[in-house]
RNA sequence: GGCCCGUUCGUCUAGGGGUUAGGACGCCAGGUUUUCAUCCUGGUAGCAGGGGUUCGAAUCCCCUACGGGCUA
């Protein structure tokens, strides 16, 4: 019945996703709403602020509008493979002393392969999703490219797709920005999504207390790691902290106590449960080490090739030259990054274009590249 | 028991007659941010107590209370 094709978008209630869903509605699509069910909200202590991607009033939300748009929604239950892997690695990658990003790993590992088996359960030919970003095909590659608005792009997030997620993903966001999405909104009459605030946190953890979650995840933690050493560069000890979990590299409030200077923590060691602390200049690196890649816009990317490379979501990257070592990539950059985290996702960028990514192994040069 | 030092926001401290008593960390409130962080704005809060001297005291003097050195 509709000209252009059935289409599964992934609807989390807020307003990108929404606006989403009413342009593919607009354009002709048969759309098909889709709320996806990650947590249990009831037993986690659910804050009623409008927090991650997916808390219960969202879903309420996606459904109100797919009703009142006249388009098909589902809500699917994927708190199974949710908690397994992406709360289990969360809280293993904070027990190995890194510092993880849930988000990049549920997109990749959680969100897209269930959405994909729903679609071509319902015989969707492709998803659609809310993220400000696009989807570009080069010698018969495809790849993510950067949003046209500047600040809202998070291409970083979806560094892990493969080729065939790709093929079948769409974002309809990806040539506007912000302003005009919510401008758009509130042509459409949904004067109230359109000045809905925006959505942080994790999802799973209540109120913004990661540390909290950790505790109650985690039994005896607290008492466990309470009273390590937080150890300048030259090992004096400078003080306890609450355990080597709670921290993560580049962190620099919270430390409990004032050092006349301000200080970051430039190392966190797991089997010790030392916290090393630093000023600025200790958290500058030249390298890193990362592995778990995933290419994008190349099948495979030669030694000594100049790439941008983000660190974390909102850092706006540094020019560095890439090689391959087995199955890692060591990055070296021209200038000194500040406070690589491992755990965290590396993002390499040609201009406008995810080349690849991966997940930070450790930081610093192995050797001269 | 004679003779010397030290005491400043919750913490670490700057200031040695006229300062809105400065900074750092913490804390609080915003901003940025689909992770954790960083970053930016603003705010809270202190001269141990009491007397003096000065036009004027955190600053100089004298006691009182808690912290370090030669003497018996």
């Amino acid at each position: 019945m509709s000209k252009k094709g059935r289409v599964l978008v992934a609807m989390s209630g807020g307003i990108d996703s929404t606006v989403a869903a009413m342009m593919l509605h607009d354009e002709g699509y048969e759309v098909v709403g889709i709320t996806m069910k990650t947590w249990d909200y009831a037993s986690s202590g659910s804050s009623k602020k409008e927090t991650g991607c997916c808390s219960l009033d969202s879903i309420n939300d996606a459904r109100a509008v797919a009703v009142h748009m006249g388009f098909h929604h589902f809500i699917i239950d994927i708190r199974e493979e949710f908690g397994d892997y992406v709360i289990d690695n969360f809280v293993e990658e904070y027990m190995a002393g890194r510092t993880p990003n849930p988000c990049v790993l549920c997109n990749t590992h959680i969100k897209w392969s269930a959405l994909i088996k729903r679609a071509d359960a319902m015989d969707c030919e492709f998803i659609a999703t809310g993220h400000y970003a696009r989807i570009n095909e080069k010698n018969g590659r495809k790849y993510i490219s950067k949003g046209k608005d500047d600040h809202k792009d998070q291409s970083y997030v979806l560094w892990g797709l493969d080729q065939h997620c790709l093929g079948r993903s769409n974002f309809p966001l990806g040539g506007y920005t912000k302003p005009e999405i919510r401008q758009m909104a509130k042509d459409w009459g949904y004067e109230a999504l359109s000045k809905k605030a925006e959505s942080y946190e994790i999802c799973f953890v209540p109120d913004n207390d990661y540390r909290g979650f950790l505790k109650r995840r985690v039994d005896g933690l607290e008492k466990r790691v309470a009273g390590g050493a937080f150890v300048d560069k030259a090992g004096n000890v400078l003080g306890t902290h609450d355990g080597y979990p709670f921290y993560t590299i580049g962190q620099r409030k919270g430390l409990g106590k004032g050092f006349g200077k301000p200080m970051y923590v430039t190392d966190i060691n797991a089997e010790t449960n030392v916290v090393m602390l630093g000023q600025v200049e200790d958290l500058m690196r030249n390298g890193m080490q990362v592995g778990q890649i995933n290419l994008m816009k190349y099948e495979l990317i030669p030694d000594h090739t100049e790439v941008i490379t983000q660190v974390r979501y909102n850092d706006p990257g540094a020019l560095s030259k890439i090689r391959n070592i087995d199955s890692h990539i060591e990055v070296e950059f021209y200038a000194h990054v500040k406070g690589i985290a491992p755990g965290q996702s590396a993002v390499f960028y040609e201009g406008e274009d995810v080349v690849g990514g991966g997940i930070i192994a450790k930081s610093g040069l192995s050797q001269n590249i």
